[in-house]
DNA sequence: TCTATATCACCC
DNA sequence: AAACGGGTGATATAGA
């Protein structure tokens, strides 16, 4: 055991610093089911080694004397709670360390328990064993006494590992009680999510189920009724050469790329639509089948979609879950397939305009904020810059108002006003105008945003109120893209607001089944649901506040569904869910 | 037939 | 050179 890592976990105030790890199954949309654990104390050198029932009882006292370390903390909570076990109280996380201690830099050899230890050239297992150790896990029981052996040996292989990665990553951290209160921090999130995660999102699977089974057809129908007229596509497929000997044959001239291939986004089919009226029918046909996606979105035997939801993944330190089995990844109208049980209720909670409020706060823009807390920032900007009256209203200048707001929004990420103007049809040298009188109205925001990009140049580090860093140090070779370094503080500073409103709701039972980067989903009981709800909002302003600062409070919307209602987003995803459900309803009568 | 790459679409 | 940030993933085609 470090000495030094025991001195610095006593210094800090702990009993026991367990490193823990689990072995699990887990089926696809289920909760981990575990087999094993194995922790050993960084302070006494104590180890416990459970092996199934005796995973029945947890051996430790989950006080706040207590810290736990692990790698990749929320599969460990996760664990602890499919247990039933207290949660815990204190969690260190070392991947969360190490993706802050590589971000920006990186790692050649991954984000993983190996790749750490060779990053730091720690001995370590062979990628190989583990995967078969891991694939003996996965196997499930039951095991032979020699197997279990070596899943137990595997098991505690993790937990020195991760010991072994206390002398790096404590050393990253830093000694002050700030420095490892804030990876605390880090830890507590992971936590928490290991409980989202299990929680999990409540689908209606009969609709999912016949959704599935009628895929093809639903499919095939689609095609069909369009593509009679084109024969473009075979067996589903959009054939590029048939396409192009179509265009040929009907002397429709097309936009090409570089390469000489077929320009075939949605944006030049909207265009050419427009010139050549046949297209239109094709162009909606690839906008749909763009939309159809259905696999992947795992359901346990308790209709509920699980999946891992990848924290820290990003630079800016947001989740990263997989899009194709995270059901709020693919487009939007597949969320209609989130129905709340009998009884139940959910709600999506989103702060509004976030990313304005925090650039506003962050940067101390007194305008900026109060064209925050107007309600409305992008009639704000236009009264501010002068464009419009100040007694204009969203009604009175709509025209004004969608300029304002193409610019207020894409200038969080740097738009220039070429793109912009693309973008939203505002004429380029409008929207050059614009742009500086933003420039002009916000200094404050500008001269802030602008000095951290400069920072970054010079190869010194950008840091969040809680301390998620971004470094690119010089001498390198990495390349920078401005437009990113512009936005960095608004997109982590979002992610850290959430993470903290994460913590804090789901320590205090409420029940978050998905966190959507600006947004919380929540369940309930139909009669606790405005309550939890309230609660809930009062948390994330609550959250704002802590990053933003005193007196920055971030609003909320709130949508409720209740049992029997399906969730909806009337605005983006209704009109493709109806079209779906025509669908199946005639690919069902077919038969 | 399989894999790598480019392009595109979706999300916040 | 490009000029819209952070992502994941599917698909169509070219190439081995």
């Amino acid at each position: 055991m470090s000495e030094s890592a025991a001195e610095y976990f006593g210094q800090h105030g702990f009993r026991h610093a367990w490193s823990v790890d689990f072995e699990f199954v887990v089926l696809p949309g289920h909760k981990p089911n575990p087999f094993c654990m194995v922790a050993k104390c960084a302070i006494t050198g104590k180890t416990i080694k459970l092996w199934g029932d005796e995973l029945n009882h947890c051996p430790f006292a989950c006080d706040d004397n207590e810290l736990f370390i692990a790698y990749y903390a929320c599969a460990e909570s996760a664990c602890f709670d499919a247990l039933g076990w207290p949660q815990p109280r204190r969690m260190l996380d070392l991947y969360a360390e190490f993706r802050l201690a590589t971000n920006g830099v990186g790692s050649n050899f991954g984000k993983g328990l190996i790749a750490a230890l060779l990053h730091y050239g720690l001995p370590t297992i062979g990628g190989e064993e583990k995967d078969a150790m891991r694939a003996l896990a996965i196997r499930g029981g039951p095991w032979s006494d020699e197997e279990r052996v070596s899943l137990l040996d595997y098991c505690e292989s993790d937990v020195d590992a991760v010991l072994r990665l206390l002398e790096p990553l404590l050393g990253a951290i830093g000694r002050s009680g700030e420095d490892f209160g804030r990876a605390l921090l880090r830890g507590r999130y992971m936590a928490a999510l290991g409980i989202v995660e299990n929680n999990g999102i409540p689908i209606d699977t009969e609709l999912q189920n016949r959704m599935i089974h009628h895929w093809s057809a639903i499919m095939q129908n689609l095609i069909s009724e369009v593509d009679e007229d084109f024969g473009i596509y075979d067996n589903g497929r959009f054939v590029q050469a048939r396409f192009e000997a179509y265009l040929y044959d009907n002397n429709i001239p097309w936009p090409r790329l570089y390469t000489g291939r077929l320009k075939l986004d949605d944006e030049t089919f909207r265009q050419q639509a427009k010139v050549y009226s046949s297209i239109a029918p094709l162009h909606q046909l690839r906008h749909a089948l763009g939309q159809l996606r259905l696999n992947g979105i795992n359901v346990g035997p308790d209709n509920r979609s699980r999946t891992m939801l990848s924290p820290f993944g990003s630079k800016t330190g947001r989740n990263q879950p997989s899009t194709s089995s995270f059901i709020f990844g693919p487009s939007v109208w597949i969320r209609n397939l989130i129905k709340p049980e009998k009884g139940r209720a959910i709600a999506y909670v989103d702060w509004s305009s976030q990313e304005i409020a925090i650039a506003a706060a962050l940067s101390n823009d007194a305008l900026l904020w109060e064209a925050y807390e107007s309600g409305d920032p992008y009639l704000a900007f236009a009264k501010q810059a002068g464009i419009i009256p100040p007694d204009a209203t969203k009604d009175s200048h709509p025209e004004a108002r969608q300029q304002c707001k193409a610019i207020v929004l894409g200038l969080n990420y740097g738009m220039m006003p070429q793109s912009m103007s693309a973008q939203s049809g505002v004429h380029i040298e409008r929207a050059r105008q614009l742009l500086n009188l933003h420039k002009a109205t916000y200094r404050t925001f500008w001269a802030w945003g602008e000095a951290n990009v400069d920072h970054a140049l010079m190869g010194l580090p950008l840091s969040t109120v809680f301390g998620w860093r971004i470094h690119f140090p010089h001498g390198r070779g990495l390349e920078l893209n401005p437009r990113s370094l512009l936005n960095w503080p608004m997109q982590s500073h979002g992610a850290e607001m959430m993470r903290l409103a994460v913590s804090m709701a789901v320590e205090e039972g409420l029940v978050i089944c998905a966190p959507v980067h600006d947004a919380l989903l929540i369940e309930a009981p139909i009669d606790d649901i405005e309550q939890h709800t309230a609660r809930l909002s009062e948390i994330m302003a609550d959250a704002s506040e802590m990053v933003l600062g005193a007196g920055k409070r971030c609003r909320t919307d709130a949508k409720i569904t209740r049992y029997p209602d399906r969730f909806e987003d009337e605005q983006r995803g209704a009109h493709m869910f109806s079209i779906i459900m025509k669908l199946l309803h005639r690919a069902e009568n077919q038969k």
